[in-house]
RNA sequence: GCCCGGAUGGCGAAACUGGCAGACGCACGGGACUUAAAAUCCCGGGUCCUUAACAGGACGUGACGGUUCAAUUCCGUCUCCGGGCACCA
């Protein structure tokens, strides 16, 4: 059949038009303020405006804009809102590279992607647009920091911190992947003794391990990365005398052991090459001096390359003994380069027999290997004299261990850390892995932290009523190490709020993701001036659970969402919030990538969004990225699969043109209920499509079979063309009307176009999802598979419905059933009813 | 090393609760329409074997084994790919 003129879908044209109207309505997509309707807050992440969107983007706001949709068509108070993550580096080193001002550069890279994102047709209510850059946003960080300070939640110290040479800053632990930094992933973070502001989340350390049980709507990979993040390992503190200070730093040792129950097997202890009492310890022996010195260098180089794991055991003796208080033994002290500053104490008890990294140095030195613990399962004898050394397991009792012998591993831990306890050198604790937030970084382009220095109150906080300290727009920007603020005198220099004498202020400014860890509570209240939101206002859209639906990717599962539960306990503590946790439920869609690998510059094989909606449409693009995988999982780019659904589109529009007769008389009559063959498998495929969809949206997501349901149904009435029957006018208004619903959250632009060549109007988001009919989704007969042990045989056609043993009747009467189990002995016949039927034979 | 995913035609994938493997789409091949092309519409297709053809048969969801009348689906062992954690005491 040809195609004529009107009927080539023009994607532009009609994008352009639905794109104009939807423009001079800016409340389309407002949330309600005083609704009755139940509420749903849809959240995708928001993106940081580095200057357009590209694919991933489109594919993570795809699937929210399409779950928005969904929920307003089902009568929900949506609320759907989008904003800039507008604080970090890449503005500077823009404004470096182009002599731009970062903001200037920041806010036109905001305005072309906001344009982008009206063109995609999504559906966000812009009125409560939230900028992270600007000062009605940040003055809340700067609030929040200051009630943090007041509760002794923010704090300053000296230690050393992660320093970027690249970005010029200071890390968190969680932006350094395997030694690098998260930026720049072949820059290896340098280890800097720096005085710092630290925000104290290991406060809450043990509920944001405990309410990970809570969070069943998120996926089990984010919850069990977290949970390694945290790390928590229950252990004991035991404190080993060295007969007499060394130092400063005193005369006992602290180990942290997670098997206190092999301490009768410790016949060493081995200090992190960093730990403060060796600096006594080496004192004037300049040659342990240099030996120490030689394992903390390559202690740090493994750690910036990110191989701590696999450097060689290396250790030097101190000369001291310590004693063990179990035993009474004096054991020898080391100095080894595997033993870490930063967990436990940064001292263990080395117990060769049953540690292997303690049984690979013990080899190695010669140290003293002592068998303390007989696995349950071995006989004792046999491996009392022919040990394999080490064994780990828990699954054991004591030997050689006192009065402790014969108890089993789990019993003589607590056994043993109460008796520590009780005779005071020791008792049971909790480590963590997880470290306070380290939120000082030496730019520009943050929040200023409030805080300033006078000489004669120290560190003394900005008043509430001064906030927010702006961040001055002309500064020359340079990457040298400082701050670039350092070079602004109007902003440096100020008086102290306490003494009004002179004073400076604090030059760091904090990390962006002090920015995402509450920019979701700002959406629900977004242009208050008072307060970070209104607490009831949360109530309503958070609930006791918080957003019913986030959406975005897998790499903040650590860093931002980590840091956003923090933010909210905070918060809940303040009495601000009610809910314990900002996400009910989270969706972590999966990567686009193309010819197999990540898009990137380099590799040349970015897809850009632009391009995408110029040459196939927005619709397309959309449509697209729901349709070429399920949205869990990467999706692979093919430039001719966009082509397809463009084609699919178009076939959807010329079916349309053909066929809509809304001026018809019986266009807005109910469907007859007889109907012929054809008519009937259409309807019948109808309703079964709108089953199809509305279950995929309600359940697993999975879009793309949305998509091949909806062109399955297209498929039938296309074939339905040539049929010779009828099909009567209000058959196809009303499939006409079920596709445009169907389609609607998915491909909004055609949608709309087409429910108006039918005749309807109004914005889709008013319509209501439509709802099948189960009789009329039903089949009159339905094929059965026969088979005989197993194998595919026959079919046969019985009515729907059909009882057991009219279906075996029938299967056993089948002629090429007859066939196959010709002169074989009938053992057993299974029928499913409506599903199949297994003759087996012998 | 530990913990999570994943593996199905030439490709992206589907099969939701154990019940006809490969829906839908791409690419490909054939046909219709056209002076021609594009666009569009229709048809075909897992592999191998038998057959002139119509048909029919065997095999087939990473590998091997198990449970079951029946396994892509459940269980066990292993391989490869992706991701996370990793001298964490």
């Amino acid at each position: 059949m040809a195609t004529t003129r009107e009927e080539r879908y023009d994607a532009r044209q009609i994008e352009q038009k639905w794109f104009d109207r939807w423009q001079s309505d800016p409340s389309l997509y407002a949330a309600e303020a005083n609704s009755a309707k139940p509420k749903f807050y849809v959240l995708e992440m928001l993106p940081y405006p580095s200057g357009a969107l590209h694919m991933g983007h489109v594919r993570n706001y795809a699937i929210g804009d399409a779950l928005a949709r969904y929920m307003w068509m089902n009568g929900y108070n949506v609320l759907h809102p989008m904003g800039w993550d507008s604080f970090g580096l890449p503005a500077e080193n823009a404004a470096i590279k182009n002599n731009t001002p970062p903001k200037e550069w920041t806010l036109a890279n905001i305005a072309s992607m906001k344009k982008q994102m009206k063109r995609l047709g999504f559906a966000y209510d812009w009125s409560r647009e939230v900028t992270t850059c600007l000062p009605e946003y940040y003055r809340w960080n700067q609030w929040f920091f200051l009630k943090m300070y007041e509760q002794g939640l923010a704090y300053r110290k000296k230690s050393k911190v992660n320093w970027c040479p690249q970005c010029c800053t200071v890390l968190a632990n969680e932006q350094v992947v395997n030694g690098n930094c998260w930026r720049h992933e072949d820059t290896p973070v340098e280890q800097r003794e720096l005085e710092q502001w630290f925000l104290r989340i290991t406060k809450y350390a043990d509920e944001l391990l405990r309410d990970l049980e809570k969070l069943e709507g998120w996926p089990e990979k984010v919850r069990t990365m977290q949970r390694n993040w945290i790390g928590r390992s229950e252990g004991a503190l035991v404190d080993f005398d060295l007969g007499g200070t060394v130092g400063p730093a005193g005369s006992t040792i602290t180990v942290f052991t997670t098997r206190i129950d092999t301490i009768y097997g410790a016949t060493s202890l081995q200090l992190a090459p960093e730990h403060p009492i060796v600096k006594d310890m080496t004192g004037r022996d300049a040659d342990l001096r240099s030996k120490v010195d030689q394992l903390i260098a390559e202690q740090r180089k493994a750690k910036e390359v990110g191989d701590i794991g696999a450097i060689e055991k290396h250790g030097v003796f101190t000369g001291r003994y310590a004693k063990n208080p179990f035993t009474g033994e004096t054991v020898p002290v080391w100095v080894a380069n595997y033993i870490l500053t930063d967990y436990g104490t940064g001292a263990i008890m080395s117990v060769p027999a049953h540690d292997e990294r303690d049984y690979e140095f013990a080899r190695k030195y010669g140290l003293e290997i002592r068998l303390v613990i007989l696995p349950q399962s071995s006989d004792p004898e046999e491996t009392m004299a022919e040990p394999q050394l080490p064994f780990t397991t828990m699954d054991g009792f004591l030997v050689n261990s006192g009065e402790f012998s014969g108890i089993n591993c789990a019993d003589a831990i607590h056994k043993m850390a109460a008796f520590a306890e009780a005779k005071g050198f020791g008792k049971a604790t909790v480590t963590f892995r997880l470290k306070d937030w380290g939120v000082s970084r030496q730019r520009y382009w943050g929040t200023p932290i409030p805080m300033v220095f006078c000489e004669k109150d120290g560190i003394v906080p900005v008043a509430e009523k001064d906030l927010p300290v702006i961040l001055p727009d002309r500064v020359n920007v340079t990457l040298t190490g400082g701050s670039p603020l350092l070079s602004v005198p109007e902003f440096l220099n100020t008086t102290c709020p306490k003494c009004g004498g002179p004073a400076r202020r604090e030059t760091d400014t904090m990390d962006t993701f002090v920015d995402s860890s509450w920019y979701f509570y700002r959406y629900a209240d977004a242009r208050n001036e008072k307060a970070p939101f209104d607490s009831k206002t949360i109530a309503y859209w958070f609930g006791d659970e918080g957003i019913d639906q986030y959406i975005g990717g897998v790499e903040h599962a650590i860093l931002h969402l980590i840091y956003s539960r923090f933010w909210t306990k905070f918060m809940r503590d303040m009495g601000l919030v009610k809910n314990d946790e900002p996400v009910k439920r989270l969706f972590t869609q999966g990567m686009v990538i193309k010819d197999g690998a990540k898009m990137s510059k380099n590799r040349g094989n970015v897809v850009s969004p632009d391009e995408m909606v110029a040459r196939y449409g927005a619709d397309a693009a959309r449509l697209y990225s729901l349709f070429a995988a399920p949205p869990d999982r990467d999706l692979d780019w093919q430039d001719t699969g966009i082509e397809g659904i463009q084609r699919f589109l178009g076939r959807v529009y010329r079916f349309f043109v053909r066929n809509a007769q809304p001026e018809d008389p019986e266009w807005l009559q109910p469907v007859p209920s007889e109907l012929s063959a054809d008519a009937r498998a259409i309807q019948r495929k109808l309703h079964l499509t709108i089953k199809r969809v509305g279950d995929d949206f309600k359940g697993r997501w999975h879009f793309n079979t949305c998509i091949s349901a909806i062109m399955e149904l297209l498929n039938e009435v296309y074939g339905a063309e040539e049929s010779k029957d009828r099909i009567p006018v209000s058959l196809i208004a009303e499939v006409q009307r079920n596709i445009v619903l169907l389609l609607a959250p998915m491909a909004p632009y055609l949608a709309h176009e087409l429910w108006e060549m039918i005749g309807e109007e109004g914005n889709l988001l008013k319509a209501a999802w439509p709802k099948y009919d189960a009789a009329l989704a039903a089949l009159d007969e339905i094929e059965i598979p026969v088979q005989v042990n197993g194998k595919l045989r026959s079919r046969i056609i019985v009515p729907a419905g059909s009882a057991e043993d009219l279906i075996r009747e029938r299967a056993l009467a089948d002629e090429k059933v007859k066939t196959a189990i010709a002169g074989k002995q009938i053992v057993k016949v299974i029928v499913v009813p409506s599903k199949l039927v297994n003759i087996v034979v012998r």
